[in-house]
DNA sequence: CAGTATTCGTTGCACTTGCAACGGTGTCAA
DNA sequence: TTGACACCGTTGCAAGTGCAACGAATACTG
């Protein structure tokens, strides 16, 4: 009996299609406002926090928004000579930093967000029925140990 | 009336919640054989096509799954160097080249191949009713123009 | 044919990335 | 208070990345 190496049939492999999409997704993204706004993911998903969530530390944004310290570090760093938010110390804790937009970040962020959102709609009109177990299997994926 | 920046929730966006999902998948799969193997994803994904296809070009591969062809290129001299596989000249087309797996490229796969379905098994599991969506949800977003 | 255009894989370059290590700061117990 | 320890943000470094440009090979066109 001849070992045949089982075909394997990538394309119909989860972390596969998963990459795929995402990356797929992430690029249309990107193509709405690196162009117009110079603004990376990483740099998008600094703005976001800092928007929300006030005056946030470099290791806020790293435990909120998925990315490496060293990485919240440098697109806050982009940020900040872009003009977009500036960096203060914490009075309390003087490790820590308090970023905060500045007038022309939050211009940028009412530009970003309507074009975010209107993403969101269209994602969410493309996938339509599906959006919800879609949803739940994303949760899973992001919080269960993999 | 203030204009509040509407706040905007990262963790319920479809961009964000499907790269830290992808990012997950594709870190947990890559702990299970790039420690053991010293295999990276773009690595993998050229294995498993030439595994599949038998003599492939870079071309082939990049069209196939889903890299850019300096990637796939730079990861077929890295396999190719680390004996896994051969770069032949396709006689018919002196431009292209013809990647096989040597033996020792064999052995590898059929170690990596029985782990990879094991995850891929996980996953399924995981994702238990909402897989089919899940699926038809990622198929949208694979070929879909976003 | 000759000459041009196209395709293939590689590579140079500037940039990004992940990781570990660092200095500066705060915490806590002896 | 002092010393050991932990934490924060930054940075050096090696490796990886995307993109454009390149030489080699082939296809096309007149």
């Amino acid at each position: 009996m001849p070992q045949t190496p089982e075909p394997f049939d990538l394309s119909s492999y989860i972390p596969y299609r998963l990459a795929v999409a995402a990356e797929r997704t992430s690029a249309a993204l990107a193509r709405r406002y690196r162009e117009e706004f110079g603004i990376s993911v990483a740099e998008w998903r600094v703005l976001v926090h800092v928007s929300d969530a006030g005056a946030v530390s470099i290791r806020d944004i790293h435990q909120r928004v998925h990315l490496e310290k060293s990485k919240v570090s440098r697109a806050a760093s982009r940020l900040e000579e872009a003009g977009y938010l500036i960096k203060e110390v914490n009075g309390q804790d003087r490790r820590l930093l308090a970023l905060r937009l500045t007038d022309k970040g939050q211009d940028l962020m009412a530009q970003l967000l309507p074009i975010a959102q209107a993403f969101q709609t269209q994602l969410k009109q493309l996938l339509d029925s599906q959006l919800e177990a879609f949803d739940s299997a994303l949760q899973v994926l992001m919080e269960d140990d993999l």
